[in-house]
DNA sequence: CTCGCCGATGTGACCGGTCACACTCGCATT
DNA sequence: AATGCGAGTGTGACCGGTCACATCGGCGAG
């Protein structure tokens, strides 16, 4: 049988630390806790000894002691598409710098069978404070089939109903609206859409863009769909591409502005000389396009970090802190400009 | 004060389904282990009785009675990174088909405080199986500070020297090789070089262009240096710019490419008509850039999943299985050219 | 018929903390 | 002098599982 890789002696327990300060195991909890009901030569003893054993407390044992863990868990449906990556981050240092544990839990689909996995996951106590990315109808359906009584909070898109828990968004529709009209003052016509996937027909950036061409009076054109991946969103570049009546692009993420650009290029049409595009998210790379991207700047790191409050607040049973997240805003590049004159026509 | 918000009958335990079901605690548990040692009929009852409680173990007091935990933890400098995510990635999909836990823990920086925080928490029995990404300095610091014993497994770069534990990489050098052949190929009298941060000098990206310079016999110009973020990146791109005498760049990641035309743009050099560019990592992205970056398409995804079955094996205290990545491999598409013809010199 | 063995199940201790409560002082109050 | 009180400390039970070992009934072998 293969030797015991990792044998060895046993981390040093409380109990250990008791003995060899000569107080005892509840004591030595009380330090460790910042209990105030301790002598400050006390707690100077037990200091001592736990450096010089280096012990550390164990976080299991602690969570099965006190019922609850000290940490999060996020529930998300991915981990790459940049609103989602940067959310995580945002949780993640905002959870670091309060001493949780983070841990990750991705719902493969919407589909029963995934979400009910999920929630089941999220459930066990150990699980701790549950925060889910609920950007998509995946996140969504966890959210909802979170047991009431689990300490909970959400990241989501406008628009969406979310009852029992704190649900915090940023406000993209005036950042959307000011997009529409920054390219309408620019002279377009009207500005066209190519959407991300969303759950509501409230959402945001939807409902900014159309209020500023209604509110300026200028057509709505449909919508043109899309979904997360950069194909998809190429597709739908093509079919606008193909319209010479398109001047002006509204893009649901920089991703699909990155598609839409391509496909654009692919026409034959130049970028901001022939259409204007506007991105929305504002990935670091955006600046250094060529053109450099006009888009929306989102802090999906601050939502991150506004969900810890929140799923904190709601641990501790207190009531919802109130957040100012920055709002999102738009940052004029290269990609707009004005439509080529119609002289010519 | 504020009425206790979730106030909720307990979950029920393991005790309470033995009661249930009129089988002792044991029983139960040996059904939620599979052991063998079960009759059909006691488990199938058992199952019942779990499925009409509803009854979940619970993951905290299991890992406190085995004293190991049934999870990994990903220590890592960064999340948002190309590299680093889709690693992660890949950890957190091989992690959850295996029903493992999978926690976050990022390192601040290789400040040696920082390091030894990251380090101490994840000695934390609790953490489980521990794998780093250990793509920089402070991964590779906090990969160094383990103690011993901790059953751990790292993603790396190549070149660097690990003792004692998995050390998983892809190997890069091959793919960069055959990048700068295909440059040189294309007529390049030579190729340039921007260097993503590396703590090795035989880091592969690096070791790969230099033998493909030496065995065609070109001239091996200076390394330029760039940081993780783009500006640095751009920065480099524009000395570069600024120089007729490069036709040719391998940048160390795509990030970096993206920075470099940028820069090249910027000085008004055509990609890939003035200079051919060539990135690495084949982020999404990527092929829908115009001109369509030529990268290296590199299997992060897969790299993080090694990473698990090592640990996996490391915990299990097995021989580590021997792993087959996919290499990383030349995607050739419209960044590169041949350089302008030199006839009007 | 008795023994031994095996499969199936139960019992008590334990993992490493925390909780609720009890206790022991020393000092101020009545 | 008895009482009250609060600060500082200790004790036993407990959280929800698992581990090691004991127990029990039935069956084939000696």
């Amino acid at each position: 049988m293969p030797a015991p890789r990792h044998g060895r002696e046993p981390a040093p327990s409380i109990r250990d630390v008791a003995a060899a300060a000569g107080v005892s195991r509840q004591t030595v909890s009380r330090v460790l806790n910042a209990s105030p009901k301790v002598s400050a030569e006390t707690r100077r003893t037990v200091m001592e000894v736990i450096e010089r054993l280096r012990y550390r407390p164990n976080r299991v044992a602690r969570a099965l002691g006190t019922g609850r863990a000290r940490g999060v868990t996020v529930v998300t449906s991915d981990t790459m598409l940049y609103g989602y990556a940067s959310t995580l981050q945002g949780i993640e240092e905002a959870a670091r710098v309060e001493g949780l544990a983070v841990g990750v839990r991705v719902v493969e689909s919407d589909r029963e069978s995934d979400v009910r996995n999920a929630a089941d996951y999220v459930s066990d106590p150990s699980a701790g404070g549950v925060i889910v990315i609920a950007f998509d109808a995946a996140g969504i359906a966890v959210l909802r089939a979170l047991p009431e009584s689990l300490p909970a909070a959400a990241a989501i898109e406008p628009g969406v109903p979310v009852v029992g828990r704190p649900a915090i968004c940023l406000d993209e529709q005036q950042a959307s609206a000011e997009a529409t009209r920054h390219l309408l003052a620019l002279g377009h016509r009207t500005v066209h859409h190519v959407a991300i996937p969303s759950e509501s027909e409230h959402n945001g950036r939807l409902a900014g863009w159309r209020r500023a061409l209604d509110e300026a009076g200028a057509a709505v054109p449909p919508v043109v769909p899309a979904g997360w991946d950069v194909r998809s969103a190429y597709e739908a570049g093509r079919v606008l591409a193909a319209d010479s009546g398109v001047t002006a692009i509204l893009c649901g993420n920089d991703d699909i502005a990155l598609a839409v650009r391509r496909a654009l290029f692919e026409a034959g049409k130049d970028v901001p000389g022939d259409v204007s595009i506007v991105g929305f998210d504002g990935v670091p790379g955006s600046a250094y396009w060529t053109p450099a991207l006009t888009t929306v700047e989102m802090d999906f790191a601050g939502l991150g970090r506004a969900t810890v409050a929140a799923v904190l607040a709601e641990l501790a049973g207190e009531p919802q802190p109130a957040v100012s997240l920055t709002p999102p805003r738009l940052v004029v590049r290269e990609s707009t400009a004005p439509p080529r004159a119609h002289g010519a026509r």
